[in-house]
DNA sequence: ACGTGCTCCTGTGTGC
DNA sequence: TGCACACAGGAGCACG
């Protein structure tokens, strides 16, 4: 699930559930899911420490420790965390486990294609990492040039960390759908007014979501994310249809979004 | 710089 | 029912 929204809802629920409280133990149950640190030293840079906050770049999350230093966050496709006090079983496909004293924060990941290290600072991360502004912060005229620059289709430039961190596969269509732009237009073609809208449609869907928990249920009923499948219907009543750019599947609405 | 196709994982749905 | 295969809200890689 997680894009830029759920990865918001999983930030805010860590802030919630998870701050300072000692972390009295680690465990990695995946060791594939580590980069740049070995158990070892993950172990041992957070045992006795704290989480003191918790941000968000992107798909990635950084929980701040009290030394120094943060614990990044990379959920992969299937992702979440889970808190949790007292006795309990962790949920199947634990990857790493925190134990908070008598609480406990498991790492989830049914595929193992998550992340989790150690970074000194946020921006470092990010530099050193490729990856664009968060979509949530950047503003208009930077988003202009991205726009304007990139000779991809827009849903590919939409989705490319290196440009914009944040949006995946699942909110590229629905912001492409809310801006009533075919998926398979190139970014070059947009005129201004239509990279206006495109920027205003990002910033409110991503919003909305964060509002509904990213939960399609709860989402409005003009939006076509909870549509995304075989014979399902645009909010106007067309059928919805897919087309695979790069390499995803895209669902939009033929009759709502026309090619530029 | 771009698209495509493959890879890493695990689970579910689909078609024969 | 069994089995093979496609596909899934991510991303890095090689190749053209």
């Amino acid at each position: 699930m997680p894009e830029l929204p759920d990865v918001e809802v999983y930030r805010r629920y860590m802030d919630k559930t998870s701050l300072n409280q000692k972390i009295t133990g680690v465990k990695v149950l995946a060791e594939r899911i580590l980069q740049g640190v070995s158990e070892k030293d993950l172990v041992s840079r957070l045992e006795g420490k704290q989480f003191v906050s918790v941000d968000r770049h992107g798909k990635y999350m950084f929980a701040k420790l009290d030394s120094d230093g943060y614990a990044f966050f990379h959920f992969g496709m299937t992702g979440y965390l889970k808190y949790w006090r007292g006795q309990g079983q962790s949920p199947d496909h634990s990857r790493a486990l925190f134990e908070l004293g008598n609480s406990h924060l498991a790492f989830v990941l049914q595929r193992k294609l998550g992340k989790l290290g150690l970074t000194e600072s946020i921006d470092k991360f990010v530099s050193d990492n490729d990856l664009g502004p968060d979509a949530l912060s950047i503003d208009k005229s930077s988003f202009k040039n991205i726009l304007n620059r990139s000779n991809a289709y827009v849903k590919s430039t939409l989705m490319n960390q290196k440009h914009l961190a944040g949006i995946g596969n699942i909110y590229s269509d629905e912001i492409l759908f809310q801006a009533r732009i075919h998926p398979k237009t190139k970014s070059s073609d947009l005129d201004d007014g239509k990279i206006d809208k495109v920027f205003d449609k990002m910033k409110s869907v991503l919003k909305t979501a964060i509002e509904d928990k990213a939960n399609p249920d709860e989402m409005p009923d003009s939006f076509l994310l909870p549509n995304r499948k075989k014979g399902a219907h645009c909010p106007c009543g067309g059928d919805v249809k897919s087309v695979k750019v790069s390499g995803r599947t895209s669902y939009f609405c033929p009759k709502c979004q026309k090619p530029a």
